[in-house]
DNA sequence: TGGCTCTATTAAAACGTTTTAGTTAATAAC
DNA sequence: GTTATTAACTAAAACGTTTTAATAGAGCCA
């Protein structure tokens, strides 16, 4: 039976300090097991122990942060949730934030400007000591910009490079992404293949493609041109499976042949097998399907997604562990030196492509 | 270009105060618009907020919480995010409390509870106004209860009621979901039927399973218990679709004839689609599959699922709602009445269920 | 003249910690 | 017999706000 508060008020350190006799700083260097706690003599310690137990103490973290100006808490702000390619990096944050005895907290802007600027407002406001951004979507540098380096907050976006500017970044090789695709799909004989391509506004299309042209160029492929779409730019989170259907559905109107495609990402390809089954072109059989990122839900087709996989925990870990040791390192001057990491992709074959027969 | 810091201090309310040559306490009555701005001329009061505006004052939240005792903070505790019966609730939840401006930050457990305490005990410290839990899993009551008791923080679990306590309760009528699924797979004229059963540590298991005893007393219709597999206990997060590939695989070995299956949720529906197509077996034609909850990916396969659906999102809208109008009605004793509700089930029909040749 | 009620503003006391700079008393060093 | 050193504490000043109670001046009434 824990005591029962009957005022509202918690147990605070003088609280304790007053019931075991001593000062509040006497208390506050043995809680915090300080420096100074050398000093403190074995019988006092335990003694100021029992008493902090026996009212339940619970410190405040407020008035600890705001008198000490460390908090231990990174922000995690997310521009849209429910994209699937959000949980595995946030798995990969939480980790490595837990190790190094942080904590993490999350802030979901689904999809909205004002409130992801709100929310990183709060944030900064809470004093979080570092932020990490995960940019599902396109963003704008110039508003991220300002508002973080007037803080001074040391801060790493995940999906995105932003130039010249104090943020880090990890992101994956898109262009050696969009190459091992077409490479995997090409050394199973596919010469026919289709393309979805991303939307012309994001970034990561474009590189991807590049990836895609350079293999072409270097294996003599030949890509037709009425073979390639594009996903439309207006894109809400979960778009990209509706998107992907559509795409494909476009492709097969235009009635060339391809025995294979290469989707911008595992949610369009996921889309583009729906409907190619729904068409009675069978896959892998009649038809291959690549994707890209390797989101969670891409084993849970028929057939499971053969993709391009982010390293999307991994990522997470590194972001994370980037503003640790900036923080770490100079707690004082956070952008020592801005770092840009590009991490490998990954081929994993599953079994929605098949060496053409 | 907005004035950099060559300091690392940030502007506080007292430059502010100073530069504009008013009192700190002017200064945060204009900046706040409190009660007393009433009595403010005009001309300070435009003053005094250009003057923030040119050094560029952000409010340390911390101070502020810490002095007025509010900060418009909910925390949600989610046990695993990687679930994505999470996603949708969590998008409920961030709406409501949006509006009602506040902010919900997060933090995930990961199925540990090491880190469930942790985090409860940090966001606790933090000194959120409210507090929502989101049990995708077992949660032992006790551990929870002395904390949140303790603080007098108004909470609601959602997924879980909790008897006797002080927290409140959102969760899916699972009797009536129950219900629902067998009725419409022997409206569909299915008679002989399979189920995968929930394991049996989770009270939804039993729940759902009264429903569907219930609605096969009424029907006249009998279970053959050859056809009843149950989930096993040690559920890690997305197990849910490898039990139900496993559960349908012992099903199958049985060698007893059913043309319906009814799962114990859509990750396990999914597991069981994947086996029986890879077994041979057309799902609808030959067999029908109805899932429970309808989580996101529900609509990725193919055939698209058929489920009950818990209104997932809603059912966020409403914790959120519950703890908002809680703190509203009386900050200063919150458990008032501790509220159960309980939200009605859905049955959304796709195209994994089909009538009887 | 004195006593009200407004208006416009502020001094100073919180909020609950951490931290800096002491203060003793005792022991050791010279 | 003075001076360091050390052990065991503590007073008091932050941290950056909000809030309470107060202070003046002005207008009005009797």
């Amino acid at each position: 039976m824990k005591p029962r508060k009957t005022t509202g008020r918690n147990t605070t350190l003088r609280d304790v300090a007053q019931q075991s006799g001593f000062s509040a700083a006497t208390v506050s260097i043995v809680l915090n097991q300080a420096p100074l706690a050398r000093y403190i003599s074995e019988q006092t310690r335990t003694h100021i122990e029992q008493t902090a137990r026996k009212l339940g103490y619970q410190p405040n973290l407020l008035a600890r942060s705001l008198r000490s100006r460390r908090n231990r808490i990174l922000g995690v702000l997310c521009f849209d949730l429910s994209d699937p390619f959000c949980t595995p990096i946030l798995k990969g944050i939480e980790n490595t934030v837990y190790q190094a005895s942080y904590l993490s907290v999350l802030a979901d802007a689904q999809s909205e400007w004002s409130r992801f600027e709100r929310h990183l407002e709060i944030l900064l406001g809470q004093r979080v000591e570092g932020l990490i951004v995960i940019a599902n979507w396109i963003l704008a540098d110039i508003d991220l910009l300002a508002d973080v380096e007037n803080h001074a907050v040391p801060t790493v976006i995940i999906g995105r490079d932003l130039e010249r500017t104090s943020v880090h970044s990890v992101l994956v090789d898109n262009e050696a992404g969009g190459y091992m695709a077409l490479q995997h799909l090409h050394s199973l004989g596919h010469r026919k293949i289709a393309f979805i391509r991303g939307p012309k506004l994001l970034p990561d299309s474009g590189r991807r493609w590049k990836g895609v042209r350079a293999f072409a160029r270097a294996a003599r492929l030949e890509i037709d041109p009425r073979l390639v779409v594009d996903l439309p730019d207006l894109r809400t989170p979960n778009s990209g499976f509706e998107a992907g259907i559509k795409a494909t559905e476009e492709l097969l109107r235009r009635r060339r042949p391809f025995t294979a495609i290469m989707a911008f990402d595992d949610m369009s390809a996921i889309g583009c097998m729906r409907t190619l089954t729904l068409a009675g072109i069978k896959v892998p059989d009649k038809c291959s399907v690549i994707g890209f990122d390797d989101v969670p839900p891409a084993i849970l087709t028929v057939p499971a997604l053969t993709t391009v996989r982010q390293p999307m925990e991994a990522m997470g870990d590194v972001a994370a562990a980037m503003i640790i040791d900036s923080l770490r390192a100079a707690p004082e001057n956070p952008d020592a030196n801005v770092q840009i990491r590009k991490m490998s992709p990954e081929l994993v074959v599953r079994e929605s492509t098949r060496s053409i027969s």
